[in-house]
DNA sequence: TTCCAGGACCCTG
DNA sequence: CAGGGTCATGGA
């Protein structure tokens, strides 16, 4: 099965290679990922993208989902440029887009991304698929579900290569198992949603902010992380000392209703050694 | 060898 | 609630 889609600043490699997602490898001439429970490959054209189905089975209107196919690029782009920074960083990385994951997925994904770093991440993530997911074809796993994940020993998760986070990974499925969180996260404000978030097992504010841009797309979620910290203490005067919250207070109020999407352009760009 | 990486947790003061 | 130590793992 084969879709295409027209779209124009739309960058897979800015998208898919960036931070907030841990699954898509570059092979020759695309990029091969799992999305649910079917393998994609996917190309990019001048005119847009090319997904081509090579397991499984997922609709036209679940790829728009998960490409971010449904918002208004050039009204985002152009609400978060009234910053400078933020218009030089789009300069640079125009067609970087934000992907609607699968949440459960996304949440774990970023537990693991803890005192880490992201190809480590990326590894971690591979390897719970791998151990602990479905096999689909013979060189790729669905991401594992809930349940599969509760059910593990620490013992057994250690596999993986996760670490001390095995326990919370465990920790937060049973939760999840006994109480859909994610589910209520869904028809929630942000502050109850960042309260459901956090009450799960190694969940603090940042990796809370993460899933509810990451999965949720709720634009004006900003997680502050070391380099988006470094940001705002370098470039805006921002206090060494200042809380979680107020930094993101302040970026809210300063980058706009899409601030989660200009954090990442500044993010992607930091983290490249290319904005200081 | 030591340090650090998209932090969170737990314990003190 | 602010400030510390601690937590596996891999790469520099």
């Amino acid at each position: 099965m084969r879709y295409t889609f027209e779209v124009k600043d739309y960058s897979l490699q800015k998208t898919l290679l960036s931070g907030q997602c841990f699954r898509w490898q570059e092979k020759k001439g695309g990029f091969w990922g799992v999305v649910g429970n079917s393998v994609l490959s996917v190309k990019q054209l001048s005119s847009g993208l090319v997904v081509d189905v090579y397991k499984g089975s997922i609709s036209r209107r679940e790829l728009i989902s998960y490409f971010g196919l449904d918002v208004d690029y050039d009204l985002i782009l152009s609400s978060i440029s009234r910053d400078e920074n933020v218009k030089n960083a789009v300069k640079k990385y125009r067609g970087y887009r934000i992907l609607r994951q699968e949440p459960f997925e996304t949440l774990i994904s970023f537990i693991c991304s803890t005192n880490s770093n992201i190809a480590n991440t990326r590894a971690k993530v591979e390897n719970l698929a791998c151990l602990f997911g479905t096999q689909i074809g013979d060189q790729f796993s669905a991401f594992p579900d809930v349940k599969a994940l509760a059910d593990l020993s620490e013992e057994e998760i250690m596999k993986a290569k996760v670490g001390y986070r095995g326990k919370f990974i465990i920790e937060t499925a049973g939760q999840l198992l006994k109480r859909d969180i994610l589910n209520e996260v869904d028809g929630s404000k942000d502050e109850k949603a960042v309260e459901l978030l956090t009450s799960l097992s190694g969940v603090g504010n940042k990796v809370a902010d993460c899933v509810l841009l990451f999965a949720y797309n709720r634009f004006n979620r900003v997680p502050i992380d070391v380099w988006m910290k470094r940001i705002l203490i370098k470039l805006y005067g921002q206090s060494e000392k200042a809380g979680y919250e107020k930094l993101e207070k302040f970026s809210q109020i300063t980058f706009g209703k899409y601030a989660g999407y200009a954090s990442h352009f500044l993010f992607e760009l930091a983290r490249k050694g290319e904005l200081f």
